[in-house]
DNA sequence: AATTATTGATTCATATATGAGTCATTATGC
DNA sequence: GCATAATGACTCATATATGAATCAATAATT
């Protein structure tokens, strides 16, 4: 019996996070780190670690993401301050955006 | 009792999570997609939408990056072509790096 | 104004991610 | 070449994320 069939993902998101995670071990290595100094750094285990380096979609995002900043690898390579800033003018945006939306239809693109 | 414990994330962390969030919520309500919707496209419930929109740390990076990849939010600024030979390029450089990290000392910069 | 769709916030049962541990292999430093 | 640290690949128990369902509140259409 093949499996009950896990979850799929579209080519661009498993690449996305497969490099992303290939960005963090060649951080990690750059700076002559150990998967395990940095996973004690980033507060999870050495396994974990392993998996979000070599993309395991499955991965919680904050993990990711933690270990990321960690190692340097910036997230919509902006600092600290912009993304902040960024942060709120997109909370703006979404205040002015119809609170919920109705729709006639059901087709939308699908495409990607 | 204050609870056990959960993790920690740092500031930035959060910030980018929830950014990438409130990007995706933009994004599908200027499509005029309806949560429930995105979510059956996405293959999650629109309960786990709710939390990924609202920046939960906790969510699967693959279901996070599979909704942001739907509507049009993109990581890395990069479309398909360019994300796989970045990918490819990461790989290469992997390579190159030495295949194990030997430490001296434990001390590492970790001011982000 | 009335009707109905959409959303936000719950709860709970279950699937699954994560931590801890082990083992074999390989590379590094001496 | 030797000693040992680092890594990769597992297993298993447990913590936790997720799906399903419900309910109330609010917004959008007629």
């Amino acid at each position: 019996m093949p499996k009950p069939s896990a979850r799929a993902y579209s080519r661009y998101s498993r690449d996305a996070i497969e490099l992303l995670g290939g960005l963090v071990r060649a951080a990690r290595k750059e700076r002559r780190q150990t998967a395990q100094d940095l996973a004690d750094r980033a507060g999870i285990s050495r396994g974990l670690l392993q998996r979000i380096e070599k993309g395991d979609p499955k991965c919680g995002i904050g993990t990711v993401f933690e270990v990321a900043a960690i190692v340097g690898v910036k997230l919509f390579e902006a600092d600290e301050k912009l993304l902040s800033r960024h942060l709120s003018q997109t909370k703006d945006k979404l205040a002015l955006l119809p609170k919920t939306v109705r729709r006639k239809s059901r087709a939308v693109r699908d495409d990607f």
